[in-house]
DNA sequence: CCGAATTTGTTTTGTTGCCCAGCAAAACTA
DNA sequence: TAGTTTTGCTGGGCAACAAAACAAATTCGG
């Protein structure tokens, strides 16, 4: 176990070299987030004097991280301020995408523009973490341009399991059959790279891209409920993603809804997951449940648009355990928005009416009376992007470990 | 509601002024939470060059929060450094507990040290906000010295109830009958005081205490479960306090457990509270409900040493839903502890096997595995330090609003 | 079309805060 | 008692942000 209770706190001083890297980081972070912006809209932002916001541009821009460009149109009297633009040529990420039935990759830039992108479909026999591997290798390979054009600044995984942030094992990912599998470690080899990889759970990630870039920017207190098979849910409080002792914060999949369900993969019953995964939705409209994936989740939808009884029934019943496992959650984190992700995006359309009835009367009228249910805007992107963030985040905390233009040569 | 999605993201840039503030808080907050130690610990400990500690414990010396003593004894080769204690002249704060059957008043100085402390019990009658304000402000002018004396920072309450963080407000305080009470505004008239009043929810205050100074102490997740007639949980995760969109994060109180329960007063049935409160220990012991409160439980848990059938029944049927519950909160947020508070530590000696069965046999393996489940330290007096803690933060985090002695002169 | 008002970039000059180096002091070691 | 180790103390230096003064670029009013 990697618990380390400190007999004696420590808190960490910080020395005017720090002092720089954080402004610089807000100045990043700020139109990573926010987008671009003039310099004197960075200088309110920050509270800096601008003279200190001219040195910190220049600097960046030195880095190669940011662009001046010419300023807005018409934004009033006086003379007009420069806009700053992240730069187009700045370091990137790979980011990477381990779902259950399909494999995503991307090359992304800061503000999660994604330069490069591509998708390919997993067969359920492909599964194996070797072959899995090679598929990225290959893909990898054809995206990622030579090294000088391009600074890799690292390379961030997404996968539907649980996963182990130091050193990228992933410790369980039942829906592709793994157990303890050294994915970091893997991918180094097969990628032939040095570079920092990180590994995170798919749900965790997809919440912090929907806070960052999606449904979610802007509010403090974010879950994303992410249904596909499984379902999982990452959760952002006070805008910090929160993990938890071991990284396994916020596991509401199996959180039991339903005392009298069927039985869950996890020993239970009626667990979360049992209840509106997706085989929930194909067993209830009468699907073959085997058939599992993105066709048999349209023809059920398709046939409830064409007014099958059939069909929207079981919509009926996944939105019916749908609401009571939100009002749960709208209960125990209080939080300002919920972003459905993944299945549960398409969906949402069919079972809005119903979720929000059911949590009118089961979530705690206090909690429930300010947050929002919304379906992802970055759809099947989200964990992707996510991935990338987790990739960028040493480079928005400390961008000085980007080396300048004149280092470089 | 107070929702503020913030359309473009605001990074705060720091000046170097507010460097030397964090440097100061952060010297100050590690004697707070970890105790008197050398200058040259310190040095290890912030990572700051000696002398720059040598200046920031003058200017703290100087604003009279901190004292230089002799060094420890037999600390090894080298020239002695010596021993910075927090001052107990430094300034204090009145730390208030408004709970069901009692009220706590106490004088709180830097590192949590209590230097005068009154309780008084509440009699069911007596609890309108007008006759408790009345109470508190007796007690307070009897506990507090002449101003000039002792420099009265802050003031922290603690209460039964939800709270609005912003001005005091008591939302909803079920056990007290309140609704919307204006507690902080009332105190400031009564106390004729003009310094600042925050007012939290006791569970969430009495997590913080632990946190800092009782049975959590280096635990960066924990879970205060606190348990009277109500319960409530507070949470820290990441050694940061957790409070939600609203303030309502972490009401598991209304958890459902036992879905064929007792209805509970929130309209649900089979809730947490309704299944572990007071009331349902004395109600399966056969003690009469109405006789709620320390003596009714003491009574119990005589009877049950005593080898009665009825009592040992009665808290074995407790610790059975408490493990249920307990087990909920592992999955939901693997924390490294989790510390129970009130009248469930009480019983914990009694229930301590049987939650651990439960919760081997309910919770997923992996977050189970790590987790330690303790009872309060700091029994009675955890939710009383919590809301000293609250009023104790403004000094921690920004020491230089405390003026200096020559400034004060 | 011109000048006043406004706002921002630029440059120079503080001011603040931390680090470093060298020396002195105070312990331990043998 | 001399050597070693560790720390406090002092003065000088550097890095980072702020403030002030001036120049530049735009809008607005006539």
């Amino acid at each position: 176990m990697e618990r380390s209770p400190t007999p004696r706190s420590v808190r960490q001083g910080r020395t005017s070299e720090e002092l720089r890297r954080h402004n610089l980081s807000a100045i990043l972070g700020a139109l990573h987030e926010g987008g671009s912006r003039s310099r004197s809209e960075l200088t309110r932002n920050t509270g800096l004097n601008r003279s200190t916001i001219a040195t910190l541009v220049a600097d960046l821009s030195q880095r190669g991280m940011v662009v001046e460009g010419p300023p807005k149109e018409r934004s009033g009297p006086g003379r007009p301020s420069p806009e700053v633009h992240l730069s187009d040529v700045g370091p990137v990420v790979l980011a990477i995408d381990i779902g259950v039935d399909s494999i995503g990759l991307a090359v992304v830039g800061l503000g999660g523009q994604m330069r490069r992108h591509e998708r390919v479909d997993l067969a359920p026999s492909r599964r194996k973490p070797e072959q899995v591997v090679r598929v990225i290798a290959e893909l990898g390979r054809s995206l990622l341009p030579a090294p000088p054009e391009q600074r890799l600044a690292g390379i961030g995984v997404a996968v539907v399991g649980v996963a182990r942030r130091r050193d990228g094992l992933v410790h369980f990912a039942p829906n592709l059959g793994w157990r303890d599998e050294p994915l970091a470690d893997r991918l180094r080899a097969a990628l032939e790279t040095d570079v920092s990889i990180q590994v995170g759970n798919d749900a965790d990630l997809g919440a912090i891209a929907e806070h960052r870039h999606g449904a979610g920017v802007g509010f403090a207190n974010l879950v994303f409920l992410h249904g596909e098979v499984g379902v999982g849910a990452g959760v952002i409080l006070d805008g910090r993603p929160i993990r938890g002792a071991d990284g396994y914060f916020g596991e509401v999949g199996h959180v039991t809804v339903n005392p009298e369900g069927r039985p869950c993969q996890c020993g239970s019953r009626g667990c979360l997951e049992t209840e509106i995964g997706e085989l929930a939705l194909l067993r209830a409209a009468g699907v073959e449940p085997a058939r599992v994936g993105r066709e048999a989740i349209d023809e059920v939808l398709d046939r409830a648009a064409a007014g099958d009884e059939a069909a929207l029934r079981a919509l009926r019943e996944v939105g019916r355990w749908l609401g009571i496992g939100l009002s749960s959650i709208v209960n125990i984190f209080n939080p300002d928005v919920i972003v459905l992700g993944g299945f549960l995006a398409r969906i949402h359309p069919h079972v809005e009416g119903q979720i929000g009835s059911t949590v009118g009367k089961r979530a705690l009228p206090a909690s429930r009376a300010g947050v929002q249910i919304v379906p992802s805007r970055l759809g099947v992107d989200a964990t992707l992007l996510g991935a990338a963030e987790l990739a960028l985040a040493p480079v928005l905390a400390d961008p000085t470990s980007v080396p300048t233009a004149v280092e470089a040569a």
